[in-house]
DNA sequence: GTCGGTGCAAATGCTTTGCATTGAT
DNA sequence: ATCAATGCAAAGCATTTGCACCGAC
């Protein structure tokens, strides 16, 4: 169960970028055979509502906010599933807990992190692609995915 | 506490790679107010004994079969020490558990883990650094670290 | 005799799971 | 009726911490 890299969205989103992420996860589910139910659309909504990433505990106490009661075994769950998907991804720089955000196409594999204020950009690195893909093809593999961090301070 | 960058280790290394870590783990603990304890000793040994990534289960247990007698908690602490003096660095690719290496320079920032068989490559990347350094200027930031992670399966 | 170090066991904190109940087809 | 979903509470698991004892200067 480890080394498990993000899964990579499926390409393309021809549709635009927010709004059918819930036909996404409804014909995911469907083809495992699971159910779109409430608490899994409020969940999903709740994330798209986020502007960053997110944790759990976060969004649960955001969907108390908002007046869903739903359990945080169900929030686990259903972030598996999500991430299953492809429609959020981990983004791991803490050891102690989980941080998601949404997975737009690729994007989101790179994070520029502020250790001084906690803030996080996302950013776009067609060239570190290329360097990946580059190292990968050198060895004869295929490159499944990548993740980078980049710390910095001041400003 | 989140959002600590990996300690960079602080350069030159002028007497080699392996030999001398000893003395900077003493260093380290002596200005610290510490002591170099037979414990400790043992520890780093075992580490730089290991050829690649390990866990704290994995040094435990190889620290048993060494006829070392030591216990998690002197483990865990130890692992933050030799953290802290920059001889080994995190590289969390897993949220249940922590992978460390050994940390030369700057080396390790850089993976290429093979999901299908585990294996993991430490890569020199020096392009990466130069991107790095160029996002973090632009944006009138010093660059503190980074942490690649590279998936491929295949070969 | 003061400090730090160690080991043990208990505590922590995120995440997962077992189980009884509920709801949809 | 069946099959999955939910909530709750309990379990898991890596890591940390409190505490009593030990050893070095």
């Amino acid at each position: 169960m480890a080394l498990q890299p993000t899964q990579p969205v499926s390409g393309d989103d021809e549709f635009g970028i927010i709004e059918p992420l819930c036909a996404v996860f409804r014909r995911s589910l469907k083809d495992a055979g699971l159910k779109y139910t409430p608490e899994r659309a409020q969940i999903l909504d709740t994330i798209i509502a986020f502007d960053a990433l997110f944790e759990a505990d976060q969004l649960l106490d955001e969907l108390k906010t908002k007046g869903f009661r739903v359990s945080k075994a169900t929030v686990y769950r259903t972030l598996k599933l999500l991430e299953d998907a492809g429609i959020i991804q981990r983004v791991l720089f803490d050891r102690d807990q989980s941080h998601y955000q949404l997975a737009y196409g690729n994007a989101g594999n790179t994070l520029l992190v502020r250790v001084d204020t906690g803030e996080v950009e996302t950013l776009e690195l067609p060239e570190l692609v290329a360097i990946r893909d580059k190292i990968c093809e050198a060895r004869g593999l295929k490159p499944e995915g990548h993740r980078l961090q980049i710390f910095a301070t001041g400003g």
